[in-house]
DNA sequence: AGCTGATGTGCACAACTGTAAACATTAAGT
DNA sequence: ACTTAATGTTTACAGTTGTGCACATCAGCT
C-alpha cells in the first residue's frame, strides 16, 4: 500500500498548517476532474474516489460536506461564477454584431478547455437530484437576465417589453445550453471544425433575434401580462 | 435491422411455466421504471437492480446483454422509435399553426407521462458514453430531418434551400430538447401553469419560425454549402 | 499554561457490487 | 431420441462502497 497522504511532518516549513484550508477546495478540484474525464457524472462518482484523488481519507469529507449533493452545488456554484464572468466580460466591450460572435466563440472556447464546467451543467441538469436542477435552473436564469439586461441597454429591441426581452434572452440560452454536449464533442485537433460549428451557432442566434424583430412588427397589440 | 431474439414457442406463447422469452424486454423495461423513479441515470444503475426488478437472477443479464451500455443503447432505441412515431403521426394530421402546438403539446404529454423516456434521451446526451451520445445524435438528427421534409411538404418556406430547411429544423428540435428537463419538473396537479409552459415553448417555436423567414428575405444571396 | 473546536487519520464493518463456474431445463433441429 | 444452443439458476469471491468510532494534531482563545 502506498503512503499518499502527506503526513504533515510535524514541522514541515509549508505544511506548517497551511495546507490545511485548502482541503475542501481540493475536493471540489478533484470532483472536477473526475467529472471530466470519467463517464458517468456526479451519480456515477464516488466519495472514496474523490478523496482519494484530493489526498486525504475518506472521512475527511464529512468535514466539508454532509453529502455529495453538497459537493455537487458547490462545484456547480463555481462554474457558474466563473461562466458568467467570462460572458459577461465579453459583452461588455463589443457592440450588437461582434457581440454574438464573440460570446459563442468565448462559450465554445470555455467549453472544450474546462470540458467539466459545461458537462456538469448540461448534465445535472437533466439528470441530477431536485436541489441540483434547480440551482442549475437558478444559473440559467441568472445568465438569461443578465443577457436581457445587456440586449436592453444595447436598445436593440427598444419596443420589447422586459417580459418579453427576458424571454428572448432564454430561447439564445436555451440554444448554448442545447449545443453544450456537442461543443464537448467537437475534435480538438480540428480547427475548420470548430469554426463551422461556431458559425452555425451564431447563425442560429441571429435567426432568433430577427424572428424577435419580426415577431414584434407582426404583433403590436400583444398586451400579455407575464409573471413568472 | 436488429433482429429481437423471438425465436420461441409458436403455439402457446405464455404458457410454458415462465414467461421466458420475455425476459430481454423485462430487462429494458425494468431499467426504464429505474431510470424513471430514480436520481442517478444510466450511470447510477447497477446491474443487479436491474435483474432484481425483472426478477432474474442477476448472471441471467449477460445472456442478453454483454454490457450495460449496450442495456442503454436498447432502451435509447426503443424511446426514439416510440416518440419519433408519436410527433409524425401529429404531423401528418393537422396544418402550420396547429402543426406547432399539438406537436409542443404531445411532447409535453408523453414527457410528462413517460418521464422515463425524455430523461433518457436528454441526460445521456451530456453524460453517457460516447456510443450513447452519437446514438442520441443521431436519433435527434433523425427527429430533425423527418421535421424537414413535413416543412418542406407543407411548403412553408418555399424559397429555402434543403440545408437550410435542416438547421431551421435542427433549430427548433434544440428548443424541445432544451425544454425537456423542463417538462420533467412541471407540477403534474397544476393544468394551468403546464398550459402556460405549453403556450411558452409554442412562442418560441413561431420566433424561430419568423426569423427564419425574415432570415431568407433578407439575405437571398446565400450560396453556403453545407456537409453537416 | 491548558482548553476547545476544527481538521485530519486509521480501522472496522456490513452492504453492495460485477462476474466467474458449474449446473438445470427446455425448444428446436437432426 | 439425441444433440445442441439458448436461457435460466445457485453459489462463490474479491473488490468497492458509505460511514461510525476512537484518536491525533494543531490554531486560537482565555
Amino acid at each position: 500500500m502506498a503512503r499518499i497522504g502527506r503526513r504533515r511532518t510535524e514541522k514541515d516549513p509549508e505544511s506548517s498548517g497551511k495546507v490545511r484550508g485548502d482541503t475542501r477546495q481540493n475536493l471540489i478540484d478533484s470532483a472536477m476532474v473526475i467529472v471530466t474525464e470519467d463517464t458517468g457524472g456526479l451519480a456515477g462518482m464516488s466519495l472514496r474516489e474523490v478523496t482519494r484523488r484530493a489526498g486525504v481519507s475518506p472521512t475527511a469529507f464529512y468535514r466539508h460536506f454532509t453529502d455529495m449533493e453538497e459537493l455537487g452545488l458547490a462545484l456547480l456554484d463555481e462554474v457558474g461564477v466563473v461562466l458568467r464572468g467570462m460572458l459577461r466580460a465579453v459583452r461588455k466591450q463589443a457592440a450588437t454584431k461582434d457581440m454574438i460572435s464573440n460570446s459563442v466563440r468565448v462559450l465554445v472556447e470555455y467549453g472544450m478547455g474546462q470540458r467539466g464546467a459545461l458537462l456538469v451543467l448540461t448534465r445535472e441538469r437533466a439528470g441530477g437530484s431536485l436541489r441540483m436542477r434547480s440551482a442549475i435552473r437558478s444559473q440559467m436564469s441568472h445568465f438569461a437576465t443578465e443577457l436581457a439586461s445587456d440586449l436592453r441597454l444595447m436598445n436593440l429591441f427598444p419596443q420589447m417589453t422586459q417580459a418579453d426581452l427576458q424571454r428572448l434572452a432564454g430561447i439564445i440560452i436555451s440554444l448554448a445550453v442545447s449545443a453544450t454536449p456537442d461543443i464537448l464533442d467537437l475534435p480538438e485537433d480540428n480547427q475548420a471544425a470548430v469554426d463551422e460549428f461556431v458559425k452555425d451557432l451564431e447563425k442560429q442566434v441571429l435567426i432568433v433575434l430577427l424572428g424577435a424583430q419580426s415577431w414584434r412588427a407582426k404583433t403590436p397589440d400583444e398586451k400579455k401580462r407575464r409573471k413568472k
